[in-house]
DNA sequence: TATTATTACGTTAGGCGTAAAGATT
DNA sequence: AATCTTTACGCCTAACGTAATAATA
């Protein structure tokens, strides 16, 4: 029978062109490789070499055997891969979400629910989740519309509707709402890590400049000390009481009031029914 | 690394149920493949199976590992086929033809032109020698027409005139030549491993009995001691003058006078050009 | 009691490295 | 001389089987 560890030597005499150097590399001595490379013909039954009395090169075949001991290899480590990632996906739920908020229900429940499960999730935009779903890297995901694809279950979760928070004495603060077209233009602090909004605020308000911040501290540091705009939402949670110095002013394109859905493959199902929709009046 | 052999042990594992089972069929004691399966939950770095004091079974990963290890086994053994049916490609000129009377003229060229090869050669009919082409399984080809793929190389290379033989008794002695028509409802001695001949002689002449003759001296016994017709052509050698006594017709039809080609890979054509055209009128 | 998995243990075969030989540049 | 392959040789690990253990049906 054929030994993977003999066709992984056989290949790294194909590539280091000798003996020895194959055996440096591999952090043994020649004359085990020798041996393996004469084992090798007994197994495969033919000759693979042809032999000088000081030099050793791969004949026609043996190229041939080299070739497919690649293909052994790598198939050997897909089988591998295969078997670890599907354990890992009878001990793990990964969810991959488009914006963080709705994260935050429903990470605690599926953890009580399924204490024994690890739980991944990360933030991503929208063709990689699609992504993650048909590879099936992640057995649920958030994307804020429905998915285009009906072999997928789909439920809406969650609404989440945008504001901009400006200071009192900002040009804004008198309107009770307002549009991306009018907010195009001013400059806004951003945090990092919000998801879908990032590209949404870009596309949105192309003339506007976004000065992301990615440490939270100096994030909230730049509101207070700054007069410059910045965003919240109805399920933002404002411990710091940021904004109460600001005008929140609600945005009133469709874009900015996005309804959150679920989706999953019929087999992760049981996942999703775990997961109650939340009517934001609920939220205080 | 994975090791095959342990591979193979779990796969007896999944077959027999039972530990103890597929030690018996390996040949193996029991203790090495409880610890040949300890050792793949190691290597996996997964838990394959559920245990109990008395029993042991697969779990839902063990028995992805156990499809994964099936698909890399098969790999395995194709690999090693694969090579082992490269070298004898590289040792071997394998030729397929529709027909005897090529092989005597083929054979003895690609012998003398190429000692040190084994010359392997076999009668099919023409859809299995095309297969073969396709498959590379041989390198050289004889058909009684061109080769419709236009990616393969085809030369003519020999003619094939096909004459029917009665004793001078028969009621088609006086004829100067007859058609398969004429011939249709006779009853025929015809020998076995004649390739392409036999069907065409059943398909043009349906009416016809063919009394088949495996052995090549019950044959002649009864072409001399019977007076069924029997054929022969332009290349047969009638080394016992079995026929002189007996008249033979020619078959005037575009089926019974055949033009055999070469045909081969691009690859293989230093066989083909070993092999001159054979003019009929030379044949003594 | 018979069957099964696992652990313990002693033995041995086979694989590895060192050393040496033979050969080439 | 330096480099490379192959053979020879001795060591030592690691794999195997026997025997024992524990548990079940």
């Amino acid at each position: 029978m054929l030994d993977l560890n003999e066709l992984e030597q056989l290949i790294t005499f194909a590539e280091m062109g000798t003996l020895s150097l194959a055996a440096e590399k591999l952090h043994i001595s020649q004359p085990t490789i020798t041996r393996t490379m004469q084992h090798l013909e007994e197994v495969f039954g033919v000759s693979l070499f042809e032999r000088g009395k000081n030099k050793i090169t791969l004949n026609d075949t043996g190229i041939k055997a080299v070739e497919q001991a690649r293909q052994l290899l790598s198939a050997a480590d897909n089988a591998l891969r295969t078997v670890r990632a599907f354990d890992k996906s009878l001990h793990t739920i990964t969810i991959s979400s488009c914006a963080p908020a709705p994260l935050w229900y429903v990470l605690p429940s599926l953890s009580t629910a399924y204490p024994d499960m690890t739980i991944a999730s990360s933030l991503k935009n929208v063709p990689a989740i699609c992504e993650d779903l048909d590879s099936e890297f992640c057995q649920l995901a958030i994307l804020p519309h429905n998915s285009q694809y009906n072999h997928y279950v789909n439920t809406p979760f969650l609404k989440e509707n945008l504001s901009v928070c400006v200071p009192a004495s900002h040009d804004l603060a008198k309107r009770s709402s307002v549009t991306f077209s009018e907010l195009n233009g001013f400059n806004f602090l951003l945090k990092s890590e919000i998801g879908f909004w990032d590209e949404m605020c870009r596309v949105q308000m192309p003339a506007s400049r976004f000065l992301v911040q990615t440490n939270l501290f100096e994030f909230e540091e730049l509101v207070r000390e700054s007069s410059l705009p910045c965003f919240t939402t109805n399920l933002a949670k404002d411990d710091q009481n940021l904004l109460t110095d600001r005008i929140q002013i609600p945005v009133t394109d469709s874009e900015a009031n996005v309804t959150y859905y679920l989706v999953c493959h019929s087999q992760s199902i049981a996942y999703m029914n775990v997961l109650k929709r939340i009517d934001t009046n609920d939220i205080v």
